[in-house]
DNA sequence: TTGTGTTTTATTGCCTCC
DNA sequence: GGAGGCAATAAAACACAA
């Protein structure tokens, strides 16, 4: 009884003038209506005030059955049809209706009202799906920053390394060392001489240039020079090779250069040449 | 038993399609 | 303009812990 007036006082609260109870059946219309006023009030007075209501003999007689649940068997018959397709035809919908003994109405709402869990449910799916991409996004990101800091780190202690040993080295550092350069068509002129291929004459990789003149021999071996390119200036370092000195007997005065490259393509940072060291000599 | 949270049935208002 | 779908919502029914 109490349900039943719960019932009729939230639709009257909520203005719904769309409903009637007319006994056991329950009425809703709204321009597609199973039933429209005139044939509804055919078959049962309307009742005229609430307070009818709450007599128990009126109550009993008058308003409508309270909400049931489907059966079982009548739900696994929906969830079947559902499974098949889950838009409802007219047609299908009132064999659904007969089959089950419900309204049409009934049958509609229900598939309207599982489409809308089935909605929620492939969002749920749909989140996961989503969230288990998103997880292994996030651990492979993580461990990418895992090894990019170790990797800083190793880069760390290599310069550090790097630190240590250039204190064991001569002092003043090879390439702070001022020279003068010489001008590029000295080198270009050095270079332009002729070169004999070293292997014929035994030393593997180094070049004899101009018998006439002293020759500037280039060590290959320990050159980074590239023969094509000579390029650039060339300086030499203090360090003079006496024969004594490495023991060799050839007769021929040694010195390091080093050459400081000006060409444009060479991959060096701006203001700085790019260093190539090596061997030569003077046939003397 | 009762309070509370969840599920199910049903309504309402709005929108789209024909 | 009617039919039907959908989102939002109400309310009954149900489940369950305290």
């Amino acid at each position: 009884m109490e349900s039943g007036r719960l019932f009729f006082d939230a639709c009257a609260s909520r203005g719904n003038t769309n409903m009637l109870f007319l006994g056991n059946t329950e009425l809703a219309f709204r321009g597609r209506s199973m039933m429209s006023l005139e044939e509804a009030s055919k078959r049962r007075p309307f009742f005229t005030s609430p307070d009818e209501l709450y007599d128990e003999e009126y109550y009993e007689k008058q308003m409508p059955e309270k909400k049931h649940r489907l059966s079982s068997e009548q739900v696994h018959l929906l969830e079947k049809s559902f499974e098949e397709e889950n838009k409802l035809e007219p047609e299908r919908k009132t064999q659904l209706a007969k089959k089950l003994g419900l309204q049409p109405r009934q049958v509609a709402v229900w598939f309207q009202n599982r489409r809308a869990r089935w909605k929620t449910k492939q969002l749920e799916r749909d989140f996961d799906v989503l969230k288990s991409s998103y997880d292994t996004l996030l651990s492979s990101y993580d461990s990418l920053m895992k090894e990019n800091e170790k990797l800083k780190s190793e880069v760390v202690s290599l310069n550090e390394k790097l630190q240590v040993e250039a204190k064991e080295v001569p002092e003043e550092p090879l390439y702070d060392k001022k020279v003068d350069p010489l001008p590029v068509e000295d080198i270009a002129s050095i270079f332009s001489t002729r070169v004999e291929d070293h292997q014929s004459s035994g030393s593997v990789g180094s070049a004899v240039v101009d018998e006439g003149s002293p020759q500037l021999v280039v060590d290959s071996v320990d050159s980074h020079f590239p023969a094509e390119n000579p390029g650039g200036c060339v300086g030499p370092v203090e360090r003079v090779q006496s024969e004594e000195e490495d023991g060799s007997d050839d007769g021929r005065s040694y010195m390091d250069v080093f050459v400081v490259s000006e060409t444009e393509n060479q991959n060096h940072e701006e203001g700085e040449g790019l260093v190539w060291w090596t061997n030569m000599y003077y046939v003397g």
